[in-house]
DNA sequence: AAAGCGAGGGAAAGCGCTTTCCACTCACCG
DNA sequence: CGGTGAGTGGAAAGCGCTTTCCCTCGCTTT
């Protein structure tokens, strides 16, 4: 397999040149120069023989790669999508090749491409997608960054994953005083949160700023009216439904993301017969596309998730400094159709 | 960069045995066994230094890689999504490594990225998205592929690019032909189509598909009746619009591609005020996760598209025969609440 | 005019690994 | 008992490239 590559020798041989100097022209990192005409021969000859580099042996050469990895939850999520969309596109300006590794939410799996993406001497890794609370994982996830930027990689995280790490910080916790201070605004003063899985920290920040702010308005979330679900549709449509027959007196609901949203939006109206905006208001998290496109349109948090992609990649290619560099990137709340004013 | 490595020599060293040893223990490839006790002491070697093999030089001394290539259109369109999710759990199973490449729908950035991916001596790649209907491009990209063919690497192209490649393809012209029967069997007689653009072949067959299902049915696609707008949210919006200004009597238009029926479905009703289903049944294509959360439910023909990622990695591990291989998916009409009957 | 210098070219030493040979040790058999 | 061959271990030749070091050459300096 493989076999038959054109090898940069025979590109030289053809030019008539040495090795050294059609290494020169075709991948040269800038410091030597190589003279007119052997430098058109060489180029000549690449071309007529349809020479393609061979990634691989550079990568082994000069002891680093152009390929980046990224890592994330899951692919079909257009969480993830959003922000792999920005970071593939901020890759492409600076020639980078970008790995994709999807781990179905199995920590086990982000050690395990980390490890992989070690091995293939990637340049850098960008862990998308939120650290989890458990020590054990995360100490090992540790273990293996430090073993990865030892080998002279570059590693940085989009959402917190600990505080010695590059990382890009979404307004995770802003966005749930936004949201939480939003409905406030609109009347509601006993209302509910639909929560994602404990562990995960993007969860667990987005909960405590909606309790914060809750707290410092003088109506403290009631242990009551926080309902866990998975983090899927299907998780939102089951857990929404489970909170409001425990709470129907709830006028509102702050769902910690589009997605589950969504389908708290379908278990609110079908199983429960309620009536979104008007009985009970609801807002999402994330403001992913298709959130306008549902019906009532979705109020939501919305997070810059391409810039934070970009971000993510911009921030790679800054050295690594003594001090941990932090980008933030801001909250806003999109107030559309599923929120209204209530008396109540 | 890169240089604070663990070498297997190292390893060997430490275990005091030679370097083939090591590399037979580590990533022994079966032909050949070595003893109990010096496995062992390999073993533990690697555990305490800590060894991560080098992909790069893996892959030159092997001449091949673990990498497979996805080449996309777009990874934040969910129907990408869907694709890639089904690869990278197919992928998964194999340990091969996925990398995605996204072309932002641009053809020379696809034939920039093949070239990439050649260069990084990629075990395989697999061309997801549409072809065009362009024939420069076409022809460059066929040669690229011949390259990479001849490199030894495997292509497999998800949705037909030519007759010559292995390829999984969708029963897009099949889809059409149910979408038009769906509606005509709903009592739909005035049928309309918005289209993407015509140099896509995905396109091209799903409307072939539904224009001759309606020829058959004695009840041929007007030329007025079809209009295109881009592949996007926002251009099935302006299409939807500009198609139900220009025929107003139309009463079930088929829109592509989900994502832009789900503009559709926002143009009839806030441009137009045309109600859905009631005054025009809508259908879509593709049946992307959100298509069941749109309101009114978005009725649409279902592609297998995480099972279409998961036949391309398979096809990928097959060796390639003489006879280009062909793996058909079949589509499924799936009607929700964007269509009706009519009285006619 | 001798020395110094910068620029361009090539030889060759790796980069870290796989794999082909070759060497050696033991049964085991004729 | 020499011969045979299986089972193991190691030496070493690459894989295709980058880069250091050295050499030559044509000029400018003093």
């Amino acid at each position: 397999m493989h076999t038959a590559g054109v090898t940069l020798q025979q590109v030289a041989q053809q030019a008539g040149v040495s090795l050294a100097t059609a290494s020169r022209v075709l991948h040269g990192s800038g410091s030597r120069t190589v003279g007119e005409e052997l430098r058109r021969r060489v180029e000549a000859a690449a071309q007529e023989l349809r020479y393609v580099s061979n990634a691989p042996a550079q990568a082994l050469a000069r002891a680093t790669s152009d390929v980046v990895g990224l890592i994330v939850h899951d692919v079909a999520d257009p969480y993830f999508g959003a922000i792999a969309a920005g970071a593939m596109r901020a890759a492409r300006e600076q020639r980078l090749m970008v790995m994709i590794a999807a781990t179905f939410r199995e920590p086990g799996l982000e050690l395990e491409y980390l490890r992989s993406l070690r091995a293939q001497r990637a340049r850098a890794v960008i862990l998308a997608g939120s650290g989890t609370a458990d020590a054990d994982a995360t100490a090992r996830l540790a273990e293996e960054i430090a073993g990865f930027e030892a080998d002279g990689g570059r590693v940085v995280c989009v959402g917190e994953r600990g505080p010695d790490l590059d990382t890009v910080v979404m307004a995770n916790r802003g966005g749930g005083g936004l949201a939480a201070r939003g409905l406030w605004d609109l009347g509601h003063r006993r209302i509910g949160v639909v929560s994602g899985p404990a562990e995960l920290l993007t969860v667990r920040h987005r909960l405590d700023g909606a309790r914060r702010a809750l707290r410092s308005l003088g109506a403290p979330l009631a242990p009551d009216a926080v309902t866990v679900g998975d983090f899927t549709r299907e998780g939102g449509r089951v857990a929404a439904v489970r909170l409001l027959r425990a709470r129907p007196d709830l006028t509102a609901v702050l769902v910690l993301n589009d997605v589950m949203a969504a389908g708290a939006l379908a278990g609110l109206r079908d199983d429960l017969g309620l009536a979104v905006p008007d009985r009970v208001s609801v807002v999402g998290f994330d403001d992913v596309p298709f959130a306008a496109d549902l019906r009532p349109a979705l109020s939501t948090v919305r997070l810059p998730l391409e810039a934070a992609g970009e971000a993510a990649v911009r921030l790679l290619l800054e050295p690594s400094g003594d001090e941990p560099r932090r980008v933030a990137l801001a909250a806003e709340l999109v107030l559309r159709d599923s929120t209204a004013t209530t008396v109540g």
